[in-house]
DNA sequence: CAAACAATGGCAAACGTTTGCCACACTAGG
DNA sequence: CCTAGTGTGGCAAACGTTTGCCATTGTTTG
């Protein structure tokens, strides 16, 4: 057990006390300046300043039903992705002298339920990230508590998007000025909204191209993933794999180093995100970029300005060109 | 603001109401079932669970001083190092049914600090990595909260290090063993306790194996660091180059790669942590690793546990191989 | 000079729990 | 039949704050 034999901290029964005046008023002498003479008022703060006093955050919470603390609740940790997220988020919040609790879901909606009931009571407000409850758990949610979802949209809910399907249009195009006519799609978690969003552009653009695409997976979206989505995406003929996000991606290079199939004379390779890694691995790595640091401290603010109707957010995303694209190796007919 | 108005939570007062009991003894039936008659129990349950309660664990906190939180802080979130250790902590404190609050010191001091102050009444405790504060501000602090320690050592104090000075032994072993007689420390943010650890372990090791080493910099611990690093270490003309962390090293790889140095025909790169992409950036590289996942569910067992006298735990580390380090080249007068 | 008003401080009730203690009823032992 | 014990429920005081309201004083205004 956690050894509770530690000092007792100072309260403000104890300023109050040793500065001859009642608890309400030591109270707005710290927080309300307004309200009391200033000779009190800096005598006050005087005295809590010399006992040391700190005030008690779930006490002040408790009353005033502000906690002062905001939740972001992330699929994976792990994913670099998610870093840029979270330190944009944790600058916003300081900024704004919230504290940022993060949750990991394990990409899973029961984990993330359990969170959810565990914290509505500690904080302000959720930032979801890529939330995989369904749409009127959400709402529900939002009734109780703010709500802003990230990659995710939800009628009636303030979310914030990177514009995937325009990358997903930006993807096709680089892809066909190359010279590529057969693609293959290497999808995440099924159910997930990007997942369904990337392929849904995808598909489109490709259609409106003229061009050949199939849809594989799903499969883990990580570095594990790749292997498995490598020797599908081969095997369909495809001569350039996008997968899903860059973790899968960058598996899907390494087994293809592995196997001996050079990228890109052979095949090409997409990602999306930009991770800490995208511009490092080898070969470097092309995808679809988008302002995550500038999400993250969105998200904050969203979540403290608490509009009404909520405000439904989509950030441009832009294709990095890397080495892992080129143009299409020739028909083997050819 | 966030807008305050929403459906106002079941409380524990309704449902002692609902049920037609105290709130003592709906508190009771919930909370310690061995203290009511087996039927009142039951009944107040089956009315909770129709009213949807969900304790208000700030209000739960106040009485009883525990908030079933953890504060873990970090000196950069974005270092892929302190991933490994937040997803192993995040793992115990939910096994432990613990929620962890994860925070950002930018390292420095005074970041960490502010941080302590305000999540200080909102924690169980502490999980401080590479902590930059004084032996007495942490003395200090842990009077007040229970307090671990990562990557540090204090008197007194729990602490948890992966043994470094043993993969700086290692490091100057497998240069050695590869004819390197000449090295080059990269070193990290002055007054850091890793970087004083590992610049002893590494000059002690050279020395007694009759080889030369030169400390540079401090550097930035980020890729960005890693330009200034290689330039500076390539002209000591050492041989093999040791970065205080992956992060430096893979900065410094891209610099070598970037002005044509190969690596490692003309200079060996080493790292410390073994991070994400350490495996697939160009050329791997070879560093040293620890188990993090587990530092980070250690340190959660040791703040439970609370013993004393605070245990003082090392972490065994080893130096995984890749292809960032080669054999010396021949010197230029051979 | 009375009346209204502003400035300032304190009392006490909240906020939602937990828990020490007392009261009551019933049972068992003498 | 009295006493002691046990099982069960409730009252009320905590935990450390905030804040509505009242009381007191001093200051204007008509």
């Amino acid at each position: 057990m956690l050894d509770p034999a530690r000092r007792r901290p100072v309260t403000l029964h104890d300023v109050a006390r040793e500065a001859g005046v009642a608890v309400s008023t030591a109270s707005r002498a710290l927080s309300d300046p307004g309200r009391v003479n200033v000779r009190t008022r800096e005598h006050v703060q005087a005295v809590a300043k010399r006992l040391g006093y700190r005030p008690n955050r779930l006490a002040q919470a408790l009353p005033t039903g502000r906690t002062g603390m905001l939740a972001i609740l992330v699929p994976d940790i792990t994913n670099p992705h998610n870093f840029g997220l979270v330190r944009g988020a944790e600058a916003q919040a300081r900024a704004a002298s919230s504290t940022l609790i993060i949750a990991d879901t394990q990409g899973g909606p029961e984990l993330e339920t359990a969170h959810l009931d565990r914290l509505a009571s500690s904080v302000d407000g959720f930032l979801l990230a890529a939330s995989r409850l369904s749409d009127t758990e959400l709402q529900d949610l939002a009734e109780r508590l703010p709500v802003v979802l990230f990659n995710r949209r939800v009628e009636g809910l303030a979310s914030l998007a990177t514009d995937s399907a325009d990358g997903s249009r930006q993807i096709v195009e680089h892809l066909a000025a190359l010279g590529h006519r057969s693609l293959a799609y290497l999808a995440g978690p099924s159910g997930g909204w990007s997942d369904a969003e990337r392929w849904r552009a995808l598909s489109e653009h490709a259609a409106a191209s003229g061009i050949g695409i199939v849809r594989c997976g799903p499969f883990p979206p990580t570095l594990d993933g790749g292997p498995a989505a490598a020797d599908v995406g081969l095997a369909t003929g495809a001569t350039a794999l996008i997968a899903f996000n860059d973790l899968l991606a960058i598996g899907v290079l390494r087994r293809l180093a592995e196997r001996g199939v050079p990228v890109p004379a052979h095949v090409s390779v997409v990602g999306y995100d930009d991770i800490f890694g995208a511009d490092f691995c080898s070969p470097t790595l092309t995808t679809v970029a988008g302002p995550v640091d500038d999400a993250g401290r969105m998200l904050v603010d969203v979540l403290q300005a608490g509009r009404t109707p909520e405000p439904v957010i989509t950030l441009p995303t832009h294709l990095r060109i890397r080495n892992s694209t080129g143009p299409a190796p020739a028909p083997p007919g050819g």
